[in-house]
DNA sequence: AGCCTACAATAAATCGTTTCACCAGACGTT
DNA sequence: AACGTCTGGTGAAACGATTTATTGTAGGCT
């Protein structure tokens, strides 16, 4: 017995007794073709239940309806709603998604990088995982990449992002607003670009905060340490802004584990509002990214390089949502931890902060 | 000025000045090219940054290095988990994965299904979204399937999913031991064979503890008010158990919104153990399902399939963890909502559960 | 030398499509 | 009737790879 293979356009053509051409004018829905013949064609379609093979497709027609997506980690549920949004808008345009994780390693996203060529791609959307991103694209890659969440070292691409720099501003003034004299800022890699914006933009939103950064690395047990030891030390910050997701995971178990808890000892803020930063109690302030929006943006300038419009690389910075919680609250009548009430939402006007 | 094409074989074979055969030998590393000419070959593949067109390449050798996942939702971490950990096996054999969520929409479903035949893949891990899978897989299917997480209706697929029945059984036990006299079990459809075998499994488990089940749906607002109407009745249950990621969110935010406090005014226990739920205070009792070995099993037998192993379809159980924490306690020490100290792992013993 | 074997390299067929050039016939015009 | 002009349909050539059959060459053996 051998493998029973799909059925060929040339099995269609045979049982509705047409030529594959006119089979394929059919499919493709090619004018000039008698509404009888076309019948013929679909009711044949339908008995062996032929799909195109779309490999062999592209082959012939050099046009490919795929879209390669490279994220550093699908399991942070930012990047997989990015995924999700993104695969939702691609379909609805006729194009598959080829969809790939680097692990948040470098090496391994050269590696997809180098593999996904072999799809032939019609382009490419990117978050990458340093700013090095550039010296990994393979070199002669002709499609289309549209990079989005963070920034390269070397310009020259299309980019979709968020104002890092305003809203972390915005949190760093809440703070400073709500009284705070000193914060400690968190981070995975002042390498990673909007890492970097972020930092930067807390530096140049106060003057009366005093601002002190720490490196903690991804999945690092050491950088996990030395945020310990910084939290057990004398000099206790009095708030924590943590500027991504993994670390404010660490930062919030790390507390947990010493016995803070926000707001009594220390403020507590982070980058990327997660589901449970409104379940916790008090809520967590945090900013909130416009995912979807991003998801959205990136396909719609990918398409359009596709389709073919030239000029020069665009980029693109989306604005951020802030939620003022609990967490930060220096007022007594929020300190008893009663229920996450929701909080405030303050959108971000022209990238200012209007103070609390 | 034309579209810059990849490089293809012949134009490695003209630079190397062999023929496209030897090429090919060499790349696949058959035996029998003298080592000169492979240099030769290696050499004219890194000039020209050549890699194989593998729609090409498959199209002829009938051979596909590519496997389609289908989930029911890719923003839902445990799936996220899922995929990414598929991913990362599939790429150590070789495989490439083309990802694509349903959205827990079954005809979305069973479009997505249909579409992926296009692709030729040589075999498909799916999660279903409902029992009726086995009615969307297009006839006439001949690559191998694997399913994962949840059974359909009709048997005679391979499957690989967790024992949900031990699990919530063990929870309930676990409730029962505690001293609540009666618990409210929250899913969101009892169609979804997981949730139907998580609710059996708690009714076969307790006779003193006094059991009701009430569906509510995925984003059904409708639902969401059954549920707070509950919670707001008289008759408040000593304890809620949720079936599922999604249901434990909204019951959660529900009770907080109520004002009720676990495990204060209510005993509260989930299915599906997220990061979040030890970083609340007192942390949530869970049960912790095996995602990285679920879909390492799956891939597994996939991969067995692929390479040609007959026999009957395989039916495998993985047992879970349960995670005791604050949330279902009834001993005084614990309410005071401490900070959550990780509490304490239960592994099932042969499915059975050691009272506390 | 003559013959057989083993090895290296190649030419050509093939996979499932799309596309291009062409063809037969119907039709309209003078 | 002779001549263009559509119209609906087909055969065959690509696309970029792998695989099979074939060729040429060198070496070993009698």
């Amino acid at each position: 017995m051998s493998k029973p293979r799909s059925p060929s356009i040339k099995m269609v053509a045979d049982r509705a007794g047409v030529s594959v051409a006119t089979v394929s004018n059919v499919l493709n829905g090619k004018p000039s073709v008698s509404p009888d013949f076309a019948l013929r064609v679909q009711d044949a379609v339908r008995e062996l239940g032929y799909v195109v093979d779309i490999g062999a497709s592209r082959l012939r027609s050099q046009k490919s309806q795929l879209a390669g997506v490279v994220v550093p980690d699908l399991t942070n549920p930012m990047f997989a709603s990015f995924v999700s949004t993104l695969e939702h808008l691609a379909r609805v345009d006729g194009f598959d998604l080829v969809v790939v994780s680097a692990r948040n390693n470098p090496e391994e996203e050269a590696d997809r990088l180098r593999n996904i060529r072999s799809w032939r791609p019609a382009g490419l959307i990117v978050i990458p995982c340093d700013g090095s991103f550039a010296e990994r694209l393979p070199g002669g890659f002709s499609a289309p990449v549209v990079l989005a969440d963070r920034i390269p070292d070397k310009p020259g691409f299309d980019l979709i992002a968020v104002d890092n720099s305003a809203a972390a501003g915005a949190i760093a003034t809440h703070l400073e607003n709500q009284g705070y004299k000193d914060c400690l800022v968190v981070g995975s890699w002042l390498s990673i670009s909007n890492v970097r914006e972020r930092w930067e933009g807390v530096r140049g939103a106060v003057k009366r905060l005093g601002v002190e950064v720490l490196e903690i690395g991804i999945d690092d047990p050491e950088g996990a340490d030395r945020l310990e030891r910084r939290l057990r030390g004398r000099q206790l910050p009095g708030a924590l802004f943590v500027l991504d997701h993994g670390s404010s995971l660490l930062a919030y178990r790390t507390m947990a584990e010493i016995g803070l808890s926000a707001p009594r000892d220390i403020g507590f803020a982070s980058f990327d509002d997660m589901e449970w930063m409104r379940l916790v109690a008090p809520g967590i302030t945090a900013v909130r990214q416009p995912v979807e929006d991003m998801a959205e943006q990136a396909w719609a300038l990918l398409l359009r390089r596709i389709r073919g419009s030239a000029g020069d690389p665009v980029t693109r910075r989306l604005r951020c949502a802030i939620e003022i919680r609990g967490s930060t609250s220096r007022s007594p009548h929020q300190e008893a931890g009663e229920a996450p009430k929701g909080g405030m939402t303050c959108t971000l006007q022209e990238g200012r902060y209007s103070p609390d």
